[in-house]
RNA sequence: GCGCUCGUAGCUCAGCGGAUAGAGCAGCUGCCUUCUAAGCAGUUGGUCGCAGGUUCGAAUCCUGCCGAGCGCGCCA
């Protein structure tokens, strides 16, 4: 379905066009002065050499508006104010009801599109430090996958490297069936910690854990196996805190980094073969073009450390090449934090000179900044450590809990448990991803299970009211309206910000802004109680009832969407 | 030293070259015999870090400075 902008620069710009001799982008947007404004003539004066004012009188006396465009005027020093049609509205609003999209299409040529997030470490609790990839990750896969693509998730588990030789030598000492009691109790920190300890502290356990790394990589059967006692455990500590938090990860969606392990000497062999390989220090390095060091010297992307091991940056080669050659994938995209953004350039880089990377496939790394305390600096315990994910989502539930209970004591224990993780849950993810990713946030648990202003909660709350509606009527609402028409202005406002969800969704397609849907759903619903406050839905008569069901209808339908977009949950009464 | 990001209302944040810079919270005034007050209406509050520049027009683009954070070869 076309949306608003769409129909109003269809309309405006052969008008532009005539007017300037020249394909013009009427340049439109939403405006404070009337619906939308137009602001072209304003740049088209220099180049006319006639007045803005002018040159917009010229193309509103030009311009067809007639089934649209209720009001143009010449407003200011050249703007255009445009004022819809009350008539036009109805049809669209209609179209957009009978629609099970709401309105957006899929798009026109679907993408296999792959999106490489969440990323926590074997044999370690999943932490604060991995919400923001989870969760914006998840948001990512919703979305593309609503707009038509071929949607791949990759959970590129931490499940390699040297600190493996360590912690299978503590699984060994400890004993399998020890070992694997404490694993499932879920302590995979003190796990961790009691192996780090003796590998701090004792100079034959290292020795060990050295000679057990080799037999890690060597494929020893009874290192092997240790090894993946680790990572089912691990993985079973993490499903249980994906589905908490309602993402779509899944047991098929684990891909590590060990995945990737007999294609390392092929990709640095490969770089080697297309002649960018260069020994630097004894290290095999790439030297990506536009990348400079302190002294501006070329910066090196370590492929092969001087010890022969395979560095991260092998891993991420390989990872790329296989991404794109064997899944096919055209879209790459990178959900880890933005301190990482210099080794993904490099890395891309190095890929799009090997080959690998080639248009129309591209990788973005869809970086995004730290979540701070209230003290401005990376979010802690108050005791100083890191915050384990799980104790944050439990507190997140027991929060919207308390507030339940105090709120709704009417609710069924049942319904209350499931509203309070919908709604502690939700409050976390939209206090994430109503911010703009690339920023530092401040995380406030009072702010953000406050339910008063922008938060999640009110999302939630204001689309409960709208079904709260429907059953104090007793109505099902009209789904097969020709038209809604809308005449009251609360109603046309409301109107206006439905119809506007079809370029929101498109737009974030893209840019994977996701606090742009927050802020668009926040909008939609304050526009939303107002309507709900003037307007009287069931008290009202005749058509102006069925149009007004309709439009609630639509609007919880459109919230409900959107937030099932972002990963949040759509409880039906708080 | 080099590079990246960021300085907007008391606090937390929007604002992707356009009109008097917006929102939430906090503060102040009102509104629950009427569809959920987790709400609504109104109101107070800003030299957009500073200085130049580009432009008809700059919070937005460019340069410099000040301040904060992060990253800069064998950890991932």
């Amino acid at each position: 379905m076309a949306t608003l902008e769409a129909l109003l620069h269809d309309r405006l710009a052969p008008a532009f066009e005539a007017v300037a001799g020249a394909r013009v982008d009427p340049s439109l947007r939403r405006s404070q002065h009337a619906d939308f404004q137009a602001d072209a003539a304003l740049a088209l004066a220099k180049r006319l050499g006639r007045p803005p004012r002018e040159i917009a009188a010229d193309v509103l006396g030009s311009a067809r508006l007639d089934g649209l465009v209720a009001t143009a005027e010449v407003s200011g020093p050249g703007f255009i104010n445009l004022t819809l049609a009350d008539d036009a509205l109805g049809p669209l609003l209609g179209a957009m009801s009978r629609d099970e999209r709401l309105g957006v299409p899929r798009v026109e040529a679907p993408e296999t599109v792959l999106v490489d997030y969440s990323a926590p470490n074997v044999a370690k609790e999943m932490h604060v430090g991995h919400l923001r990839s989870t969760v914006i990750g998840d948001a990512a896969v919703r979305v593309l996958d609503w707009l038509g693509h071929r949607v791949l998730r990759a959970n590129h588990l931490g499940d390699w490297g040297t600190p493996f030789g360590m912690l299978i030598e503590h699984l060994a000492d400890e004993g399998e069936s020890g070992a694997a009691g404490e694993l499932s109790l879920g302590d995979l920190n003190a796990f961790y910690q009691a192996a780090r300890a003796k590998f701090d502290t004792d100079e034959t356990f290292r020795e060990r854990s050295r000679s057990r790394v080799v037999a890690l990589q060597s494929g020893d059967p009874g290192t092997r196996h240790m090894w993946r006692l680790l990572v089912d455990e691990s993985e079973r500590h993490f499903l249980v805190l994906y589905d908490l938090l309602g993402v779509r990860l899944t047991d098929g969606d684990f891909r590590g980094e060990s995945f990737y392990n007999d294609m390392l000497a092929p990709v640095v062999a490969e770089l080697d073969r297309l002649g960018l390989l260069r020994v630097s220090e004894g290290a095999q390095v790439v030297y990506p073009a536009g990348f400079t060091g302190r002294g501006g010297e070329p910066l090196p992307l370590i492929v092969r450390k001087s010890d022969g091991g395979f560095g991260y940056p092998a891993t991420d080669l390989a990872a790329i090449r296989f991404r794109t050659a064997e899944l096919g994938a055209t879209r790459l995209l990178y959900v880890v934090g933005l301190p990482q953004s210099q080794h993904f350039a490099m890395v891309f880089e190095v890929a799009r000179e090997a080959g690998w990377l080639t248009p129309p496939a591209r990788a973005e790394h869809v970086g995004f900044g730290s979540i701070l305390g209230p003290d401005g600096k990376l979010f802690r315990s108050r005791a100083g450590d890191t915050v384990k994910l799980g104790a944050l989502l439990d507190e997140a539930i027991a929060r919207a809990a308390a507030l339940i209970a105090e709120k709704s004591p009417d609710l069924d224990p049942e319904t209350s448990a499931a509203v309070a993780r919908d709604v502690g849950i939700g409050a976390l993810k939209y206090a994430d991803l109503s911010n703009d990713r690339t920023r530092d946030y401040v995380f406030d648990w009072d702010r953000m299970i406050s339910f008063e202003g922008d938060t999640g909660p009110y999302l939630q709350y204001a689309r409960a009211r709208i079904l709260s509606i429907f059953r104090r009527g007793g109505v099902t609402p009209p789904h097969d309206l020709a038209a809604i028409p809308v005449t009251a202005p609360p109603e046309r406002a409301l109107a206006i910000e439905l119809l506007g969800f079809t370029g929101v969704v498109a737009e974030v397609g893209e840019s994977l802004e996701f606090h742009r849907l927050a802020g668009y759903l926040f909008r939609l619903a304050t526009v939303f109680t107002a309507f709900y406050e003037r307007c009287p839905v069931l008290r009202a008569e005749g058509s102006v009832r069925e149009s007004r069901l309709a439009l609630c209808d639509l609007t919880a339908r459109v919230l409900g969407r959107g937030l099932t977009l972002l990963g949040i949950g759509t409880p039906d009464r708080m």
